[in-house]
DNA sequence: GGGCCAATTGAAAATTATTCTCATTTGATA
DNA sequence: TATCAAATGAGAATAATTTTCAATTGGCCC
């Protein structure tokens, strides 16, 4: 079933689903479809459209508990904008930090993570211990520089 | 007129503030007050319980307003959460990164720029103008840490 | 291929978060 | 101390997210 949409992250997604027991349902594909095909950060909203463009009618809800396991699974990242709003895209991989373009929210993966390798000594010198981080890069895309 | 509370943050802000044609309104100096003596990323609603004690019966849209126009003064700074939540601590000065204790929220600075000194060669080799970035360090603070 | 069953979904209601409107109040300036 | 634009409060309006529960479906076993 939905053979036709069948891409390498798709793969990619079914089998971290099976690794979890998890089941991989049209809607959780057709999520990773639209994600994947738009290369951008999307909302909750025009993921639901892309989802319901390929499948026909699908409750909201889904698409709010799709994309929370997704994080969880390091399927999907979720993104923020400073403009206070967020979107989600696509993300395969372990330490993969994302770059987005201001303009059209295109995303782009920065796998090199600037922090690695980052000396903590200041913040662990007042008792802390660091155990993960967030990192997202703003800018512009080459055809955002070039239209503009 | 609340000069009971003024301290050094206040002060700060108060002239951030008159520096923009802005007025320093109780409201505004109380949230001020509340975030850094919570020392904590505060939600807005524990912000507008905050403002309230302090200043009486006080419009949750006075809060709103007002942690977006901080915002965009640096004076408050909007920390996510990998439970998808968010809240705003104080921040005050240029290019400070915060640090967040995944147990308290408690948040301490960091500022040093891990990001600053990056060779983002790989990013701009596809086209990349990186412009900004966000980063946020998750931890365990000294103080939960022994608790725990 | 068909049946089984827990996992998943849809639809709508419920809840929570945020923004807007507009009459009233207030801080800064003179 | 009067003035007035800026800011606030109250609550309505809107938007975002979560919950509930009956109906459906994917994965597995035969």
């Amino acid at each position: 079933m939905l053979k036709d949409f069948e891409c390498a992250q798709e793969s990619y997604a079914r089998e971290v689903l099976r690794e979890k027991g998890l089941k991989s349902t049209a809607q959780r594909l057709a999520v990773v479809h639209v994600l994947h095909t738009s290369g951008k950060s999307l909302s909750v909203g025009e993921i639901h459209d892309g989802v319901k463009d390929m499948l026909g009618a699908t409750g909201l809800a889904t698409i709010y508990r799709t994309l929370e396991m997704f994080e969880d699974l390091g399927i999907a990242k979720r993104l923020h904008f400073p403009d206070g709003g967020h979107g989600y895209a696509f993300s395969q991989g372990e330490h993969v930090h994302h770059m987005v373009c201001v303009d059209c929210r295109g995303v782009f993966d920065f796998p090199e993570c600037p922090v690695e390798s980052f000396d903590y000594a200041s913040v662990e010198k007042q008792g802390f211990q660091v155990k993960d981080h967030f990192i997202q890069l703003f800018g512009q895309c080459g055809k955002c520089a070039e239209a503009a």
